[in-house]
DNA sequence: TATAAAACACAAATTAATATCATTACAATT
DNA sequence: AATTGTAATGATATTAATTTGTGTTTTATA
């Protein structure tokens, strides 16, 4: 945690920006919270448990910063809002989300499945991919089984 | 043209919906502009070219039904508006894009590529893929050649 | 043609996100 | 230590996209 904190830190200072501690405090409810796609509101108000002095706006430029940086990933399923994730450490690219459409559960899946995709793509359409976001609609594992009792 | 009026206004009236009058001329905006990922408000003007009287919201209303329906995909690149794909004819799935972060333009990839990975999908997460969405962000083939000069 | 349901236009409300701006924190410099 | 300049902040207003009322009109069908 610590560590992983000082990491985002160096990150910042690399270019010339500092970790506030309305950025720590920020980035410490991410990691708290790393598996559930938080919206910025959802974020504003946990951060505001612990400092309540915090303002809306500057948790929106902060997720903003550290979405630049690469620290975080911002995603959209199509509800209308943004979501906020942190990106796995040494992780290159965007990770990939199986969205179940009957519980609303979202999982993640950090293997890279898109390698020879992306090869095609480069090759066919002459497109140099940077990144890319794959997310699959589907039925999990719970309510695949819910569904056969 | 007409034949694809027709088949989605069966589509509509299966499930007791009615294609009136600006619900097809929204449609024939979306099928004179497949390429062009508008969005709504886009389509609104468009419309109101030729049929002046339409309001806003019904052109909201209509392209949320067409969504339901799978006549169109609403699609989100990020940037703040939804937009409106007509899918094509017979195809199960959403089609994916290819997005330049250089100049901005989008290109559809018709091709089903991830045969494959919905597989492993399938069988490693016991994710049941109902359809998917993928999106590659990177350097359009003009903008490569535009750096190269 | 009568009738009820559906769809409509327009206005108003909602919501996420951004812009503005006065204030504050902080680091570098004198 | 005082000064100065820059960046960050919080409160609030504003924007922009979308959705939701409301009363009216259209449409299908009996």
């Amino acid at each position: 945690m610590e560590n992983r904190i000082e990491k985002i830190k160096k990150q910042l200072h690399s270019q010339s920006y500092k970790l506030t501690p309305q950025r720590e405090a920020t980035v410490r409810v991410l990691l708290e919270h790393e598996e559930d796609h938080l919206s910025a509101e959802d974020i504003y108000l946990l951060v505001k448990e612990k400092s309540p002095e915090i303002g809306l706006a500057t948790v929106y430029r902060t997720l903003e910063l550290l979405s630049e940086l690469k620290v975080v990933d911002k995603i959209n399923f199509g509800d209308g809002v943004s979501r906020y994730d942190l990106r796995k450490e040494g992780a290159e690219h965007f990770h990939h989300h199986l969205v179940c459409v009957e519980c609303g559960s979202v999982k993640e899946i950090e293997d890279d499945l898109l390698g020879d995709v992306e090869k095609i793509v480069e090759s066919q359409w002459e497109f140099k991919v940077k990144d890319h976001r794959l997310t699959f609609h589907g039925i999990c594992n719970k309510c695949q089984n819910r569904e056969n009792e």
